[in-house]
DNA sequence: ACCTCATTTGAATACTTGCTCAAATATAAT
DNA sequence: ATTATATTTGAGCAAGTATTCAAATGAGGT
């Protein structure tokens, strides 16, 4: 909880009406919570990279980690994050396992966000 | 510069041929840095419900503190940065400013977000 | 059983970031 | 000018996070 004391301008611009239909429509979008998150996963180089990467071909965590130049656990602790968003799947083959996007619904994403920054 | 040691598997799962060509192709996408910034941006949820809010009308820096329960400090340093992105646009009339969104790509990207989240 | 190798995981560290506090601007009213 | 108010800004703190290191797991090969 935020304290305000003097801070807060009570008498000239709070509009007291607009603000409390505001807050009530606010607090109706939970969904606030479940963007922020998969703005979040995308919100970082590496996992963008690997999300590009992975959108056209499965690869796996050895061949990621040698193209974006990092670590392999640095990669595998990536490779978590966006599997428990259910980003990415993977399958296993012998000792090795190869990650691949799950649908290509954040491709969409991806995509629309690349042409809003191509035409800034 | 990561230092790689026999952290990686030379011999079996490192694909040369492979990995250099997407080393080559993951360089020339520059564009990495500009969308890892917007989703930087709307990664946050105060800034996500203040994206949300001035989409749909003009507000001062004072409701929307009131609105979201924060300090106008805090408000106001949000929306330096997404004024620094060119998200918001404002316009003084007397003592206050009052912001508004700059322009609706940013509203198409929340659109295809949420309708990926609530699908979830 | 053992050893090797690809990957995962937990802890520690260095870096980033959102908020608060205090002070600075800016504009209007007296 | 002085005062009051709306906003901005800079510094500092606390919480979060990306990477590294070291150790653990798991799957084959000998």
């Amino acid at each position: 909880m935020p304290k305000r004391k003097k801070d807060v301008c009570e008498i000239f611009c709070y509009n007291k009406k607009l603000v409390d239909s505001l807050k009530r429509e606010i607090i109706g979008r939970g969904e606030i919570a479940g963007l922020s998150s998969i703005f979040d996963v995308l919100s970082d180089q590496t996992r963008l990279k690997m999300i590009y990467l992975l959108s056209k071909r499965e690869l796996c965590v050895c061949d990621l980690a040698n193209v974006l130049n990092l670590s392999i656990s640095a990669v595998s602790h990536q490779l978590r994050r966006l599997r428990d968003l259910r980003l990415v799947k993977f399958r296993s083959e012998g000792k090795m396992a190869f990650y691949s996007l799950e649908d290509s619904m954040v491709k969409d994403l991806f995509k629309s966000a690349l042409s809003y920054v191509q035409k800034k």
